[in-house]
DNA sequence: CCCGGCGTTAAGGCTCGCGTAAGGTCCGAG
DNA sequence: CTCGGACCTTACGCGAGCCTTAACGCCGGG
């Protein structure tokens, strides 16, 4: 991954500009015009997404909390209305940091940089979970009994899960992130995938615990 | 490492009142009111600094500057001027995010969730009262008897009294935040749960006490 | 064309939480 | 002190939520 950023921004101007000085800084921006072609990216592929909440087509919100189930990736949000409701929501849903228009460019890039700088990136790619170790590059998945290998589907749920390691996860957003999203219905789905995990992580099953009502959550075993 | 959060702020009554939020918010603010005094201090005690630039003694800058040299903590900027050249000055010497005042309390605390999330783990949504604490994320409580798991409505309650804690909350509004409110009658359900609830709780249970007519309170058990 | 891998659906059984009832206890007013 | 209402606790049945097994349909490769 190189400096590449996402840049989501329907002002033609504003963006011609942003992506100007985000060149000029050494960055490799990439900007889509509208959320519903933003959608549909692998939030993964970028090192930081800039997005904008006033879009046309899908709203920025639900972009952003799309992105959160899906990745760790910093997210900056950039708003016309320097609204504080707007900058808590943005904030608790999991933004990184909230900038008003207007700005100065530099100001901007100066907060990317204080994004990236962030220690996170040490671990990439492999999480560790009590005896499970997940390797999300090469999709692999050790646990005490040796290697195992996953289906797409199983690999997505377990991957979410560690993501979140120790936190609920809800079951919708575990549908959303592991199912073909067209069908709806049929909750039970999931229900399957999750036995078969369990049944496949065998003597480490019980870090896979079930929150009732809520959905499920990754624990060290400890 | 808790929740401890250093304020560096000179002015009394804003810092106060930034206190009383952080507090609120389930952090444990320790708040200096001049540079000098917090030149000592060892930053890596705190799970983030909030740090005012205009201040007696030594300069916040400087301040910023020192605590980089030593440490990774997160550390956000407050300032009366609403100054980009400041902005990307602090941010580039490492400051995690910059506030200018006047600002909402909730912004600033949304804000230092923000960073906080960073290093994974705890310090989210978490809010501790006397003995008890609950991660509203991993939706899980810990009592001086260890953790305990709760079902959905009595993660509601507890919940609810925990974001007001010290204050009474009406049954009404418990009933109303965690019961399905389909079907009011049956006021005795609500009891139900609280006693439940105390039976869980075990020996923290004294927190959770009944305010007669009104409702209930969770309070520190001092 | 068959076969194995995979996602999905269906169905039965089970656990668990919720609400209600019933009887006891605590509190405050008169 | 007494009475009534507010509160606490225990017990229990129902239904929702969950787990598992089994079988179906959709591909891909052999």
């Amino acid at each position: 991954m190189s400096n590449r950023i996402l840049l989501v921004e329907d002002d033609l101007a504003l963006g011609q500009q942003v992506v100007d000085t985000l060149s000029q800084a050494g960055f490799d921006p990439h900007w889509v015009q509208d959320g519903d072609a933003a959608r549909g990216l692998n939030p993964d592929d970028y090192r930081v997404i800039v997005l904008d909440l006033m879009l046309p087509g899908t709203y920025g919100m639900d972009l952003l909390k799309r992105y959160r189930t899906k990745s760790e990736v910093p997210v900056l949000i950039l708003s016309a209305r320097d609204d504080t409701a707007d900058k808590i929501r943005g904030l608790k849903l999991g933004a990184d940091d909230y900038v008003t228009k207007p700005f100065f460019p530099e100001e901007l890039v100066a907060r990317i940089q204080a994004c990236v700088r962030r220690p996170n990136l040490v671990g990439t790619e492999r999480i560790i979970v009590g005896a499970i170790q997940i390797d999300l590059e090469r999709r692999e998945v050790t646990t005490s009994d040796g290697t195992l290998s996953l289906t797409p589907v199983e690999f997505e749920i377990l991957g979410l899960l560690a993501r979140r390691k120790g936190s609920a996860v809800t079951r919708d957003a575990l549908v959303d992130a592991a199912l073909d999203t067209a069908h709806d219905n049929s909750r039970r789905t999931l229900d399957v995938h999750i036995s078969r995990l369990r049944g496949k992580l065998r003597s480490d099953a019980a870090q896979l615990e079930t929150v009732w009502g809520i959905g499920y959550r990754l624990s060290e075993g400890s």
